[in-house]
DNA sequence: CCTTGTGAATATGTTCACAGCA
DNA sequence: TGCTGTGAACATATTCACAAGG
């Protein structure tokens, strides 16, 4: 699915095998999921085992991998740090990214402190915001710095990843300047759908779209 | 289940067919954008306006549209103000509905202090913690309560929906006490899959999912 | 017995293309 | 003209079912 999620534009190159971005939405899940049976002391698991926790058929999961290569062992299943490490190649998460926030409100203030990241392949390198009471300030492991020199400090980071969580009004102003620091990669969490380049990806974070996608149900 | 199959076949009520869940997760979209363009003094506007904006074929909007009933006009396109309302309805937000939220961490505190929800169809009434030094104090516009209220309080307030934003190790045990309490639709921010009853639906938000369905494209 | 990996068969989703109407 | 709504065509995704191997 295009919406919602993700606005995707790949102009990508005709490849004989191009793997369904649908797909490659899923592993990030099989990651997750993995990493917590590893926590857990388990070695081995199966897709059937895989597929019943996530809610998937063991088929789709077989499937899935089956377009990276073969990680499994007919009669065993699969070995798991083996198969996380399979999974953090594939999806360049055997390093770390630097990540550069804009918005210092509450939710930019959550995202800065949230610690789950770096182990994940991620780290907050800058934080930036117009409100000069903010500037300066410390957040999570850095400092609040003004949104001016956005430009140049994703230059000195090396950032591709930028999240915005800035108000509604403001968020197209900051994808544009983001796109032209060069950022391709952007997650944004105001209720918007940002115009940029086919060249940049973004997907969304919206609470209330999953509200309203269950009280459909809810009748 | 017996009747399952029949019954959907003899019952000719207005939801003859079964709607695509694909297609009602796209509906909040097209809201949320019809209500930007609103906002912005527009009163009208087609199917082809609104998918070149939000990167989706026309043919789709009005393919998805076509499922609820027939809302434009032939040579005109769509009434804004009309669309938005009868999307409103559809989506069962054309009234409020309560909201509990567990976790009064700083996730949980940019959560209940969101000013967006309302607007949207949306109400925090209730935010709980086990913290004893969290409980009592103010976030948003209301008082963190013991987690231990929690079955008594979804009563009281009558909410059906819940937020799931506490850590990872504590977020499956949160989910069975408000499954236990009757809540059928939960928004999960622990970056674990949580298992539940079938009758139950739960969606997550984990930023860090889209950060690594990122950077499989960043090579 | 287990399991995986996979071609074939289904099922689902999207786009095309055009009739019909303002 | 310009647009919607929609069956038909097409494209994509999922599941089935089984050979092969531990």
């Amino acid at each position: 699915m295009i919406l919602s999620d993700e606005s995707r534009t790949d102009v990508s190159k005709q490849n004989s095998k191009e793997i369904p971005d649908i797909v490659i939405g899923r592993l990030p899940v099989y990651l997750r999921t993995l990493r917590l049976l590893a926590d857990d002391g388990r070695d081995v698991t199966s897709s059937q085992e895989l597929g019943e926790h996530l809610g998937i058929s063991s088929a789709q999961i077989r499937k899935d991998l089956s377009h990276f290569g073969e990680f499994g062992k007919q009669g065993t299943g699969y070995n798991i740090t083996f198969l996380c490490n399979q999974l953090q190649k594939i999806l360049n998460v055997d390093r770390v990214w630097s990540v550069v926030l804009v918005g210092a409100g509450s939710l930019g203030n959550a995202i800065a402190n949230y610690a789950g990241f770096e182990s994940r392949g991620f780290r907050i390198v800058a934080i930036f915001d117009e409100d000069k009471a903010k500037i300066g300030r410390p957040m999570g492991s850095v400092h609040v710095e003004d949104f001016a020199n956005l430009a140049q400090r994703i230059q000195e980071t090396n950032a591709q990843i930028a999240v915005i969580a800035v108000p509604t009004s403001a968020a197209q102003r900051v994808a544009d300047q983001l796109v032209e620091a060069g950022l391709t990669s952007i997650l944004c969490y105001a209720p918007i759908t940002l115009t940029v380049p086919n060249h940049v990806r973004v997907e969304y974070i919206d609470p209330v779209i999953h509200f309203q996608h269950m009280t459909y149900y809810l009748g």
